[in-house]
RNA sequence: GCCCCCAUCGUCUAGAGGCCUAGGACGCCGCCCUUUCAAGGCGGAGAUCACCGGUUCGAAUCCGGUUGGGGGUACCA
């Protein structure tokens, strides 16, 4: 059955892609995807100092990426502007905006304000000084035809204030209830077009959500002072109230509003880092929603089957970057063969652009590898601490070769003993349960610790203490690698002694 | 300052008057598995449900106040 419910995310393309915008995004299109809604985004870019074509493409780029598709929206990045409420992009849109800003002007619901921003500065500073609230004294609210003229004449174009009504403002929250509020402490009438006749986001967004049938408006908690003046707006445009939902806020680890400053906030930083979409997805998912069953890892599909705008938390929620990475391992461990490895691949050839490994693996290496890495990664970009060792020129310490209860001499005897054991094997065998039983064997003979003759050996073949388990990363390495790794090993350990 | 919102383990949360001596997950600590590291299994510590007062036979759940935290106070979005 077709909905009516129309949704929307309308991203500022003054930065790149938020983690608050996508997860208010994100919170959009579940809620249209649960409904049968459509979801649709809209470009506001009327600052136009700030915006740039680079963020819009980061932007949407970003929301396909983890999934987040519209119904609707604007053609760029790729896109063919889509759906019958067009353009999407505001910039294209301000004769429409001009439009109900006349409709204002003429029906007195709005008036020409000549102040400069200085005289403006000086008014704030002077009931800051008086400890009043903050506000527009209105002093250009009655202003006589005669008065207009003269401030025209004087070369003032004069920005556009709307008037606002005395009197309190309520609505019913979809998830915070009866929300109500005196638009006395609105800060008076508030300018809705600017001087240069660029309208500004107050307007905006309500002409736009008007236009385009918005029916739900679910935003950001940092939204809620404004919602007042939204709702004056679409009634003074004649046009019926939305639906209004104020989500928690995502909040840096120290509670507060989360900011670049304090917090990783870009999502390409987090692609960047390995993060996959599913675990991202899931994660915002649940910073402020839970199905309110004991499950938590889940697909995007199974969050818009539970989906409910009622159980969405009020309360902000910090962001635990540990979870994340949690929840990351969980999705590294769920995904198949093939899919793992493609989305490895560009990890492993940016680590041997960037030069942390001298050669970046094939497809077929990766394949193969993937039973000793799978549930050691954290993170996609990890693998070049998982399996780095086998891209990577060894330069042996010898400090650093020796296992804890070992010292140089006995490290050279378990290690002479292994290469010799080593290079005894039949070549055609080189397999992992092949190499374990010689060197049990060895152990055996000598009497030593296992872990100690084994830790040596890794050590030695791969610069690290923990590795995946070492017949396995012989096997990797090949047998060539594993000899001259040893050799290298015994070499520095000789030229320490 | 003024307006508004919020408040359950360190963190994310379950909980819509009796099922709660408050459940799960991350993290932390043990144990098991084990050649290291992970993963996995098992167990543990961790919340007098911010506080005070009310309503009720009974409150984490309802009401009021206090405190604390957060957000907003632009010719930014």
């Amino acid at each position: 059955m077709p909905s009516d419910i129309r949704v929307r995310i309308a991203p500022s393309p003054t930065g790149p892609l938020h983690i608050g915008t996508a997860r208010a995004a994100l919170f959009n299109y579940l809620f249209a995807r649960h409904t049968g809604g459509t979801f649709l985004l809209r470009l506001e870019d009327t600052d136009v100092a700030r915006s740039t074509a680079a963020y819009e493409r980061d932007i949407l780029d970003g929301l396909h990426w983890l999934g987040i598709t519209w119904d609707e929206g604007p053609g760029v990045a790729g896109l063919e502007e889509a759906g019958p409420y067009a353009p999407y992009r505001q910039m294209q849109r301000l004769d429409t905006y001009a439009a109900a800003a006349e409709e204002l002007l003429a029906k007195d619901l709005a008036y020409r304000c000549y102040c400069t921003p200085d005289e403006l500065a000086a008014e704030r500073h002077d009931r800051e000084v008086a400890k009043l609230p903050a506000a527009y004294s209105g002093r250009c609210a009655r202003l006589s035809a005669d008065e207009r003229a003269a401030f025209e004449a004087e070369g003032r174009r004069g920005a556009i204030r709307f008037r606002v009504r005395p009197g309190v403002v309520g609505w019913n929250d979809l998830v915070r209830d009866r929300v109500e509020i005196d638009t006395a402490n609105l800060g008076g009438d508030f300018v809705i077009v600017r001087a240069d006749g660029n309208p500004l986001y107050h307007f905006t967004v309500v002409v736009d959500d008007a236009a385009m049938q918005i029916s739900h408006v679910i935003r950001g908690e940092d939204h809620i002072s404004n919602t007042p003046k939204h709702i004056l707006l679409f009634e003074a445009l004649g046009h019926p109230v939305p639906v209004f939902g104020h989500l928690p806020l995502i909040l840096n680890p120290d509670g507060t509003k989360m900011s670049k400053r304090k917090s990783q906030t870009a999502v390409a930083d987090y692609i960047a880092q390995g993060f996959t979409r599913e675990a991202l997805v899931n994660y915002f998912a649940f910073l402020g929603w839970s199905p309110g069953t004991e499950d938590d890892v889940l697909t995007l599909e199974e969050v818009v089957e539970r989906f409910d705008l009622e159980k969405v938390q009020k309360g902000g929620a910090r962001f635990d970057r540990e979870r994340l990475e949690w929840l990351n391992g969980q999705w590294i461990r769920r995904l198949d063969d093939a899919d793992l490895v493609a989305r490895l691949l560009p990890f492993t050839d940016a680590a041997a652009v960037a030069g942390q490994i001298v050669r970046a693996p094939s497809e077929e290496e990766l394949t193969a590898l993937l039973p000793l890495v799978r549930e050691r990664l954290s993170t996609l970009a990890s693998i070049t601490d998982v399996a780095g060792f086998l891209w990577r020129d060894l330069s042996p310490d010898p400090a650093a070769l020796l296992p804890k209860r070992w010292d140089a001499a006995m490290t050279i005897d378990g290690l002479t003993a292994a290469r010799e054991a080593l290079a005894a094997h039949d070549p055609v065998t080189w397999e992992a349960d092949e190499l374990e039983p010689p060197l049990r064997a060895l152990v055996e003979a000598r009497g030593w610790r296992a872990g100690d003759l084994f830790m040596a050996i890794r050590m030695a073949v791969t610069g690290q203490a923990a590795t995946p388990p070492l017949f396995d990363v012989l096997v990797a390495l090949g047998r060539d690698r594993t000899l001259a790794r040893l050799d290298d090993a015994l070499a520095a350990l000789g030229a320490a002694g």
